[in-house]
RNA sequence: GGUCGAUUCGUCUAACGGUUAGGACGAGAGAUUCUCAAUCUCUAAAUAGGAGUUCGAUUCUCCUAUCGACUACCA
């Protein structure tokens, strides 16, 4: 069949969008654009207890700073409207009463308590409770209860469930694209609640494989977790009569906590010394979380990293654009088992995007931070003192430190530095290479620093030494950029009067 | 416990059933340099274990182990 691409990202807004989530999402996208098909985000919002107030904006803006275009949505509308599911709720009930009239579904009229008593019970005795074929009978169910009987207590409000009635043995044959072909004996399911009087919502079940069906979904991407349901919802589809259209499914591999076991969760928060969530966030009991926005990451190579936690093109390119991304990406190459994340590579990406971002770029970052710590200067030496270090920094953040000496004479010297180069002997040869400097119209990277090597050729003095002393006076410590290079940037007055001030300084 | 899934260097991963099992991050060493980074070169580092199929298994099958997911009127 040759139908159109249609994938949807379906969170549920109960917290923050994690970078597990954030990956479903890019993968769903990736897939829709490579088919030149469409991205859509529905909001599960079926579990009114659990549902947070923000976590769908969050999970919008989220989307938006990774770059992930929305085709239709909450925000964007679209043919299907609404795409939020409890705006749509009068529109479930009426396919779980049609799944009860063809026999395929259940009211059950069980109390919490009943089911919470059975459970433990079962629990006592070593055992396993299951709302199944075994039990289903025994329970205040249609399958027990006359019609009349059942109407009667719908009537009188009593509270009820419709429950998916499974078969009782019958192997369910499914196909995913990235595990192959699985089967499961529906003797090991439980009856699944569908729709809940309580709240006249439907469960994720249903609500997803009618909203699927009604919005045209060709494929469902979405984490391993769900699994385990992927026979409830095969026979769902053939229940109400859907299975021509089935999507097709994909189940992705897990993201992983970096030590330790079990999935990346939520509630990890940034426990582990690095952000879990894309944003940050506050949740509703006011405490927060780092993301990886805030921490100085930018979206194309956060996009670049996640990409590449669970799927692999097979060749050996690391860098790609999400046009890239777009072009070469395949469920197929995206691999079975879960993935660890690794804080070191995803640091490693930002400094490969960083330092391919135009000097402009990185300036315009570097004008605020600056002027933040009270430095004031012109867009053009901003960029120009970029250029000096880019490719030594990993985060925006650390543009200040890097390049603050180039508008600011030091005001302290360190003091390993100065106990190894900060000598007699080079400090009396400092006060001759200011002289040197001296003679010079302009201090010019190249031609001043072919004079000084000449002049201390000449002289047989230390080019490591005096280097490192020249160096220490500029910027008060041994290390950056081409200590010329500096010097060109800040001038040549600025020059002598920061070695005078040095010798004066540090004696 | 039950069901399902997964298993290649520390981490992410590559390898039509035929490779000295490749790359990247990280680690170590060296080169370069006025220093520190960056860069370049090199090194260490893996097919979970056991059977089987095959002329030949990382790759296919089975068993074991380990890890994971699920097992709610949550998604």
């Amino acid at each position: 069949m040759n139908r159109r691409v249609r994938v949807r990202f379906a969170p549920s807004p109960t917290g923050a969008l994690h970078i597990g989530g954030v990956r479903t999402a890019l993968y769903n996208y990736l897939f829709a654009k490579h088919h030149g098909g469409d991205f859509i985000l529905r909001i599960e919002d079926t579990d009114s207890q659990r549902f947070v107030p923000g976590a769908e904006d969050y999970i919008m803006e989220s989307l938006k700073w990774c770059g992930i275009k929305i085709d239709e949505g909450v925000a964007e509308g679209g043919p299907h409207a609404p795409y939020r599911q409890s705006e749509r709720r009068a529109i479930y009930l009426k396919y779980a009463e049609q799944l009860v009239a063809s026999g395929n579904a259940y009211y059950a009229f069980d109390s919490a308590e009943t089911l919470d008593n059975m459970r433990k019970e079962a629990e006592a005795n070593g055992q396993t409770f299951a709302y199944n074929y075994q039990v289903r009978n025994q329970l205040e169910t249609s399958l027990k209860l006359s019609d009349s009987e059942v109407k009667e207590r719908i009537a009188r409000g009593d509270q009820w469930v419709i429950r998916f009635k499974m078969p009782e043995n019958e192997n369910v044959e499914m196909d995913d694209i990235i595990r192959g072909h699985i089967t499961i004996n529906t003797s090991t399911l439980d009856d699944k609640v569908l729709y809940k009087s309580a709240d006249a919502l439907p469960t994720y079940h249903l609500a997803n494989i009618v909203d699927d069906h009604l919005m045209e979904i060709s494929h469902v991407i979405r984490g391993e977790e769900w699994l385990p349901s992927l026979p409830l919802h095969y026979l769902l589809y053939r229940s109400l009569g859907w299975s021509d259209s089935q999507p097709e499914f994909a189940h992705l591999p897990l993201l992983l906590k970096p030590q330790g076991q079990g999935k990346l969760s939520k509630r990890d928060g940034d426990k582990f010394g690095f952000p879990v969530f894309p944003l940050f966030w506050t949740a509703p009991d006011g405490s927060t979380a780092i993301g990886y926005r805030e921490e100085g990451y930018f979206p194309e190579a956060f996009i670049n990293m996640l990409a590449l936690l669970g799927w692999n093109p097979g060749t050996e390119q690391e860098i790609f654009s999400m046009q890239e991304l777009i072009d070469i990406f395949s469920l197929e190459k995206v691999s079975k088992s879960g993935a660890r994340f690794n804080h070191e590579k995803a640091k490693w990406f930002n400094a490969q995007y960083l330092r391919h971002k135009s000097d402009q770029e990185l300036g315009a970052m570097l004008l605020p931070l600056l002027a933040k710590a009270g430095i004031n200067t012109t867009a053009e030496r901003a960029n120009k003192a970029v250029s000096l270090i880019k490719e030594r920094a990993t985060f925006p953040a650390e543009l200040v430190d890097l390049t603050n000496y180039m508008f600011v004479a030091p005001t302290s010297y360190d003091e390993k530095s100065v106990n190894k180069f900060w000598k007699p002997e080079n400090v009396e040869n400092l006060k001759l290479m200011a002289k040197e400097i001296e003679k010079c119209a302009k201090i010019d990277e190249k031609e001043t620093e072919t004079a000084i090597h000449e002049w201390i050729v000449a002289n047989s003095l230390s080019m490591g030494q005096l280097m490192n002393t020249l160096r220490i006076a500029i910027i008060g410590i041994s290390q950056g950029p081409s200590i010329f290079a500096i010097c060109e940037f800040i001038g040549k007055d600025e020059t002598l009067k920061r070695i005078n001030k040095a010798i004066e300084t540090i004696g």
